[in-house]
DNA sequence: TATTGTTATACTCTATAACTATA
DNA sequence: TATAGTTATAGAGTATAACAATA
């Protein structure tokens, strides 16, 4: 394993590498605990977003995960097989995909976001549960200074 | 924009969600700052690990990266051609490259670190000092504590 | 026989352009 | 004419396999 010896402190104490090195540690670990439920990082991230705001059109839900559209096509086409969202012409705009979860759809996603915490507390393991809090405190007021003014 | 009320508080709050917002974020910032130098993140990465390092084969340095040799064989083909890192035959053992930073590579390099911290800044400008402090110390522990029992 | 650097190749992820069906 | 979904295609980024030089 990488120990911070070996790479110098200049580099391990930069944001961009402390940044990586701990999506990529959760990234492996999500592969881990969701791998039994059948699905992936990325599609737990679209079930989450189809429940706050179904039903949706293909690109709506396309661009508020910030993902081109063509992506979205190979996305969904992947969670229709597994008969976790379904897509369905709508009535009102025949042009337009309403994709809506199913009822699979659901309890996956249920068991999939209890997998993802586990994920997260072993990822944060070396911290106490104020300090957990705080870290995703501090992540939150960056993301949302950026949404602000680019 | 995506403001988080467009994709709702669970996935908003999803560490993976942030880590990714925020280092996507670092990202384009690094690209805006590194540009005028020529160079991009990744570039910087392994200049750092060469300046902490150096001399060292092709090997090792990709070893501590955690890329493959062949990913490093590009790297440094695009440094060498940069005239930012010097390839030479081991005396010792003629199937290594030794692999040294020259001297417009260090300039570089101490420029790049400061158009890095400018990035930083800049991502983090919602935090005062201290905050900084903290998510870096936050994140420190998380990576070594990966490092140590996986 | 094993290892270092290299090249050729394939695979993943993602975006661009073009096609269709609807509006 | 413009838009939503789709398909075909191409471009990065990265990994695997094979090869030449050296040990």
């Amino acid at each position: 394993m990488t120990r911070e010896a070996d790479i110098g402190p200049r580099l391990s104490r930069r944001l961009a590498y402390l940044l990586k090195r701990a999506l990529i540690d959760l990234e492996d670990l999500h592969r881990e605990h969701l791998d039994p439920l059948g699905i992936n990082g990325r599609e737990l991230s679209v079930l989450l977003l189809l429940q706050a705001r179904e039903p949706e059109s293909q690109q709506q839900t396309a661009e508020r995960l910030q993902v081109d559209r063509t992506t979205m096509v190979a996305l969904l086409d992947g969670l229709e097989a597994k008969g976790l969202v379904a897509r369905e012409a709508d009535p009102a705009d025949r042009r337009r995909n309403v994709v809506a979860l199913t009822d699979a759809g659901r309890r996956t996603l249920e068991k999939a976001v209890r997998a993802s915490d586990k994920a997260e507390r072993r990822l944060l393991r070396a911290l106490d549960e104020s300090e957990r809090t705080q870290l995703r405190a501090l992540l939150a007021r960056v993301a949302a200074d950026e949404h602000e003014s680019p």
